[in-house]
DNA sequence: TCCTTATTGATAATAATTATCATTTTCATT
DNA sequence: AATGAAAATGATAATTATTATCAATAAGGA
């Protein structure tokens, strides 16, 4: 175990959670990342080096809960594997999206974000909140194509 | 079988690909449902009620050779199934975006903002296009959050 | 109609995720 | 610090979506 963070800490208290071992090294993992998209088996294997003892479907259950949670978001890629992430609405956490390439998966973030992209999506996001009564907690934006790599070869 | 669509069968033709029975009718059941999402196995499902002959791994090959060529978007809401839909590329298939509620998983389509949306979109996914010499085909805008239904429980 | 070859259907195989259950931890209370 | 109820865990089996295999079939040019 290194590092507690705080905020979910406090969140998994007032929500009746307890504080384990087990959580508390995978969000350390997660939080150490926030630029990553990680698979659950890739989490597992970080968490397993920290605390060998630790078992895949925990892993599982941390990731479902900390989802639930809105702490995480998991994502799909298209490749049958789920990956996880942290949110933004988490400190540090930057606002980006992903270029993910239909050919070999490989999947780009990127950061850059006009005032204007930011504007109409708070914009769309308050007026589907309205129109829908849906409580909009985060979004998932990717552009699918192909990549500079499989561009050449294709 | 019921129809052909002539523009995809056009293409296929094009690139050496064989105009089959099941391809027909997996197109068609596509083509007929421009704005629903189906699983593999709900269109599984229609295509053995039309011709009971057909099996389930052709399906599955039928929908990643469709989505290869681009005239159909593969799609994951985070239950652990995909959703197949017609690309927006393709006639008669409006634009039109998601709402998914994390907690029952129900899917909400929206087509409301299309104007401004699209045009930002189109200038975003050129801007990226270039920066990252991807060659962006389409893209995925899901927002999450909680329904109303489940909002009034929780 | 014939012939080559892509495509198919049935089935088995794979791989990610989830359910089960006895055991261990957490943490409020003493 | 010790206690005890309940939540959480780890090992494992079970489930489920998807993919690979392969002999049989059908598409389409000759």
């Amino acid at each position: 175990m290194r590092h507690k963070n705080p905020w979910v800490c406090r969140r998994m208290v007032k929500e009746g959670l307890r504080i384990t071992q087990t959580r508390m090294v995978i969000i350390d993992i997660l939080t150490r990342n926030p630029e990553k998209h990680f698979s659950a088996e890739e989490i597992f294997l970080m968490a397993h080096r920290i605390n060998p003892g630790i078992g895949f479907a925990t892993v599982y259950r941390t990731l479902d809960l900390l989802a639930q949670m809105g702490i995480i978001q998991k994502m799909e890629f298209g490749d049958g594997k789920a990956r996880y992430e942290m949110t933004e609405a988490m400190e540090n956490v930057p606002h980006h999206h992903h270029l993910v390439c239909t050919e070999c998966g490989k999947v780009i973030d990127y950061t850059e974000f006009t005032d204007e992209e930011k504007e109409l999506l708070a914009k769309v996001e308050k007026e589907l909140s309205e129109k829908y009564k849906f409580k909009i907690k985060n979004h998932i934006i990717q552009f699918c194509g192909i990549c500079n790599n499989c561009g050449k070869r294709g």
